[in-house]
DNA sequence: AACTCGGGGCA
DNA sequence: TGCCCAGAGTT
């Protein structure tokens, strides 16, 4: 039996999570298609911080598919070394850049089926760059947005197609993005997987997981 | 559905 | 030390 979801309250958690957090963890949504693309990669099991670090240094000088191709796997490994995953990251970024040149006109594709076609793009990468670089109607659900979104309810689903349907028909079309922000920056400071931090948290009043000290979700 | 990839941060 | 991290690909 499903919970059912309510707009109102929706909205009333939305606004405790703007209040809280407002232009905080602005994460990669500031970057041209191809660097998004490239960061959201790097993302994989690895925290928005490092791959910040990695990305500022790394995009100064390869910040296209035609500069990131002049730097050999071994190179590029070097520069991504401390995201984790290095190996299989540094060839499918090339592999990837390849394929935008070869196929692609240099550009960045358009749609999710083009997109998850790329190595190393799933439907979370393809998500994050349809929605963040060219606007579309997406909302990506990564781990933290698919266990807070439950957790605070905002989505009742069992998996991240169905919560992805859901949070894009309880919120309005115009917080897709920001939400999504606020969500994932929070479950990183305070929602976390294990442990979350219940006594600190904005949305204690009316959280659906409140004092919890051991993760169920 | 379960497993692997992986270096660095933090307890 | 051991655990964990804005996932993707393979079996």
């Amino acid at each position: 039996m499903k919970k059912k979801l309510s707009k109102q309250r929706v909205g009333k958690v939305i606004e405790i999570l703007e209040n809280h957090y407002g232009d905080e963890g602005c994460g990669l949504d500031f970057r041209t298609p191809y660097e998004l693309l490239v960061a959201t990669i790097l993302s994989a099991q690895c925290t928005d911080v490092r791959v910040n670090v990695v990305t500022d240094e790394l995009f100064k000088d390869y910040n296209t598919p035609q500069k990131m191709l002049t730097l050999s796997q071994q190179k590029l490994q070097e520069h991504i070394r401390s995201c984790g995953l290095s190996k299989t990251k540094s060839k499918n970024i090339l592999a990837t850049s390849r394929l935008l040149l070869q196929v692609f006109d240099g550009e960045v594709p358009k749609t999710m089926e083009e997109l998850t076609e790329l190595p190393g793009v799933g439907r979370k990468t393809a998500n994050v760059v349809m929605s963040n670089a060219f606007g579309a109607d997406a909302i990506a659900v990564d781990t933290h947005v698919f266990r807070v979104s439950k957790r605070i309810g905002l989505a009742t689903g069992n998996n991240v197609l169905q919560v992805e349907k859901e949070l894009m028909e309880m919120l309005p079309k115009s917080y897709w993005s920001k939400a999504h922000h606020w969500i994932i920056w929070h479950g990183r400071r305070l929602c976390k997987a294990r442990n979350p931090e219940c006594p600190e948290c904005p949305l204690k009043e009316i959280c659906l997981y409140k004092d919890k000290t051991v993760a169920e979700i």
